[in-house]
Formats: structure tokens, C-alpha cells, sequence
DNA sequence: TTCGTTTCCGCAAAAATATGCAACAACGGA
DNA sequence: TCCGTTGTTGCATATTTTTGCGGAAACGAA
């Protein structure tokens, strides 16, 4: 059993049904180390379970997005998600030349995010915010 | 002619050909207080133009917003944009209930950004960042 | 004004993601 | 263990956005 039990048992305590399908995305997500791409978890998916729908893994993963669960990380045009680490939470700086991905601890949001619901009574979700830019290296090849 | 005539020119003389279809495009875009669907943008340019292609319409605004043309705002799952005002620039809180669109000054970004850059040398591009939140009325609606 | 170069467009198709609906199956209760 | 309820899935299809390619047109040069 990967890392992930603990969001299976506390899925199921809220009353979500944990089919084969959604415990096997789970699966794969945690497994891998970084993140991945929705294509490539269905491709994985349909190694163990040849009859899952694409459809299925895109719904599946945008319930585990609202849920906390996986966070989200835009690269290129593509959709990418990971386990989101409650202890360890991040967010993700994306090089738009390279596609490379650095994390960011969220203290650096946390002024703004704060601001934002002081000043304008919005509660911002900042948890799958994905900010573009060009990185170290890519902008020295310039 | 509408605001969007310096915008022209700049173009033309960076040496981009200013075809009818960009032309359309900007003046559509230009015409609308706030932002208008990529979709919508199609449609009015085919009043016009009956056979402009949508993807044109995409081609075009990507290509307007990597210029800082115009501004990208994602609203629900579709791309919006708008003219950028350089002399006004803002950013967009959108709220996921009700898809209200707030506007933001940069200013609130700036010390994020500088910090990104100072301590990881990864230069974001924020201009066409978009916040998801609740707004204080859908919030107050629970 | 015509010509040549080079960018841009229309067309067709693909890629990526979302959704409506009927059939199915998870899980608590009998 | 079996059943019924109700949340989920598969399937088909829609929607949104992107891309490759060959022909068309913009714009500077002659």
C-alpha cells in the first residue's frame, strides 16, 4: 500500500463511494514522484483496468482537485496533477521556454492572499495556482 | 476610429502585416468595455468577414496576447480577453460561483514578483495571471 | 505597377477537456 | 448474504483550443 491510504479511509469516511477506478488514479498519481499528466494516467489506468473511459479520469481528477486531494499544475497547455502535501504544500513556478517546474512554499502568497480578503472580501483559492515565467537558465541563453 | 489606432501602428511598424482579420479582431476587442469569449470574438468578426477562420480568431488573440496587446482572462473553463491598458493595468479575481470578474491593480503582485525574481531568478509573467476565488456576495450566500 | 519573398490564412483534422444519460455497482441496511 | 438506493461509470458526443499544410495575400523593392 502506497502513501495514499490515508486519503482513501478519509474519502470513504466522508461517504464517497472508492471504486477500482478512482483508487487506481490515486494510485498512479501517488506513485509517481512530480506529476503527470492526465493522458498518462489514463494510459497507466488502463494497464490494470483496460475498460476506463477518459472521460472518467479527467472527472476523476477534477473530484480530487476540489477535494484537496491532488493539486493542479498547468504546463504548456496540458494539465498535470500531483498529491498535494498537506505538510508540505507548494505551489509551482512553470518555465514557459522549458516546461521545467519549481515549487514555491505558499508564504510567499500568503501576504497577497491576505490581502485580498481583507480589502476586497475575496477568498482566493491559491492552492492549484500554477505561475508562468521564464527561468534562471532559460533566460541566460537569451 | 476606435482606441485601438496606436496599437495599429505599433504593430505595423514592428513589421507585422495588419491584415482585414486583425484588424477586425482588435476592433472587436477593442469595442467591448471588459472582455469578450474567444467565441464571441468569431462570431462578430464574421458579421464582417463571413469567412474568417476560428482559428484565426485563436492564432490572432494568442498572437495579440504574447505582444501585450491584449489581456487574457480564463473564465470557467473558456478563454476572455480584453484590451490591455497600459495606462490602467490590472489583473482579474473571478469568482468560481457566480463568474463575476473583479479587478485587481498589480501593485497588489509586485512584492510576489520581485521576490520570485530576487531569490529564484525566475521571472514571472503576471500580466495575464488570473486569481480564482468566491467573492464576498456568493461567500455570504452559504 | 508588377514581382518576389515571406508571413499569414483557410481548411481539415487532431488534441484536450467537458457533459448528458442510461446502465451499473458500492455500500449500508434488512 | 442479498437488496435497494443513489452515486459513478462508460459511451457517445459536444466544446474549446491547437496544429500542419498548401495556397493566398501583404508589403517592400524594382
Amino acid at each position: 500500500m502506497s502513501g495514499h491510504d490515508s486519503a482513501v479511509s478519509r474519502l470513504r469516511a466522508q461517504g464517497y463511494r472508492m471504486t477500482p477506478q478512482r483508487l487506481s488514479v490515486l494510485d498512479i498519481v501517488a506513485r509517481r514522484p512530480g506529476h503527470i499528466g492526465a493522458d498518462e494516467v489514463w494510459n497507466l489506468t488502463r494497464e490494470e483496468h483496460p475498460y476506463v473511459d477518459l472521460a472518467t479520469i479527467y472527472r476523476t481528477l477534477q473530484w480530487l482537485k476540489g477535494l484537496g486531494v491532488v493539486t493542479e499544475v498547468i504546463i504548456g497547455n496540458k494539465l498535470h496533477f500531483e498529491m498535494s502535501d498537506h505538510h508540505n504544500p507548494h505551489n509551482h513556478m512553470v518555465c514557459s521556454v522549458c516546461d521545467g517546474v519549481q515549487t514555491l512554499t505558499p508564504d510567499y502568497l500568503a501576504e497577497f492572499s491576505r490581502r485580498l480578503e481583507q480589502e476586497f472580501g475575496f477568498s482566493p483559492n491559491l492552492d492549484n495556482i500554477t505561475i508562468g515565467g521564464v527561468c534562471n537558465q532559460c533566460r541566460a541563453v537569451t
